[in-house]
DNA sequence: TTTATAATTTAGGTGTGCCTAACTCTCGTC
DNA sequence: GACGAGAGTTAGGCACACCTAAATTATAAA
């Protein structure tokens, strides 16, 4: 398992590299707010672990093994930037730090979890484009989820999975009415032409907007 | 700023001592996963820096500027493990984890949006007691939100947000004068002792019971 | 071609937090 | 009160990632 701080560095590389050429420890010192001595030190573990190779005083580029890992953490650090910036609300460079901490704890499943919510964005909002995940297909079969509340009828049952809306504000009141992913909920009526749906949320009845119906993700239930 | 490893440890103390009585060296080891021997070192540290106060052989207690810091990371933990838990959906072990390293991290700012996001949860997925943010007042602040119709006052403009009720058919005539999720509303009148509430609702003037006001949640707008 | 300047590397040193091994204290049992 | 088990501490070392200062290499100007 790599470190922390391997990881940082072989993202630094990955960004560094993204449109071809080799990453300068120059670069990358001022990226990592370091020395280029401290640099050039770590290179040689990366190089001696095989992360990287380095061609001394020419630059440094990624081996397979080493672009394995700065590809997920770059995705789970745009991710998190998507997510702390549109969900949580906090400003793009604040969002920026605090990605640079969590994308070495985030877990594959929160990372999938977080990238359903933010319904697959391809872009970070520094607009830098986010790696797919290793297997298509398993994007794939994210992507084929998606039954909306909305898209329920009256006297289906269902549990909500998970909530998707550009919205913080939308998102925070939706969970406040009780919309969190695991509860169970029944659709008791669905007013005419895009009127609001009636729904049944352990025992107390809800009407909530179409609109809103159509941000909640469930899976059906029973009689479903 | 204390390191992450010194918050780590504070965090540890104070779940220790949360029902009275000391921290013993060999439960921090264990909680941790290192040596006593560890623990012995780093509890000089603290105390070099003003943490904790350390008997030798007998326990660990925390100072008031530890203690400042713990409830701080124990709160963010907290929420944190609530936040992944229900809205991020992983496990309650892997939360556990995933929030032991992004405590660190989360900014106030973070923590706060959080914890509206989750309405304010007084427990983590554990049972444990979250601890209340410093500020007594900041929290009443984030509580007003989820406000009711029948809590707003005269000239006070808002929408309607969602309809709550034990009564589906309460539910359908409150829809039936117009009480549509999305609707603009404007309180004209609030008749005194728990008497009806008159509304502008598009243009019409209604008249509406205390109690059908209870159920009408809105988001207060413009000179709210 | 020579030389000045900037980029990079090497060498030597620091702080942090962990470890093992050996020692010391505490406390219940006899 | 003595003693032994187990909890706790001290001593000595290690790995990691950082630093400064000095040496080296690359590059562009004279």
């Amino acid at each position: 398992m790599a470190s922390e701080i391997t990881e940082q560095y072989l993202k630094i590389v990955y960004n560094l590299t993204e449109d071809g050429g080799a990453a300068k420890t120059t670069e990358m010192a001022n990226a990592l707010g370091v020395t280029p001595a401290s640099v050039t030190q770590m290179l040689h573990k990366l190089v001696r672990d095989g992360y990287v190779e380095h061609e001394p005083y020419k630059g440094t580029v990624l081996s397979p093994k080493g672009r394995r890992i700065a590809r997920k953490i770059t995705r789970r650090h745009r991710i998190l930037e998507r997510f702390l910036s549109d969900v949580v609300g906090v400003g793009v460079d604040v969002g920026h730090d605090q990605a640079c901490k969590m994308e070495h704890s985030l877990s594959k499943e929160a990372e999938e979890t977080l990238c359903k919510m933010m319904n697959h964005p391809l872009h970070c909002p520094h607009g830098k484009k986010i790696p797919k995940c290793g297997r298509a297909i398993n994007c794939e079969k994210c992507m084929e989820e998606g039954v909306k509340l909305s898209d329920l009828e009256e006297g289906n049952e269902a549990v909500v999975s998970h909530l998707v809306s550009k919205d913080k504000e939308e998102l925070c009141r939706i969970l406040a009415m009780g919309f969190v992913p695991g509860t169970h909920l029944r659709i008791e009526k669905k007013l005419p032409m895009g009127g609001p749906i009636i729904v049944d949320l352990k025992g107390a009845r809800i009407a909530i907007a179409r609109d809103i119906g159509a941000a909640l993700h469930v899976t059906r239930q029973g009689s479903g």
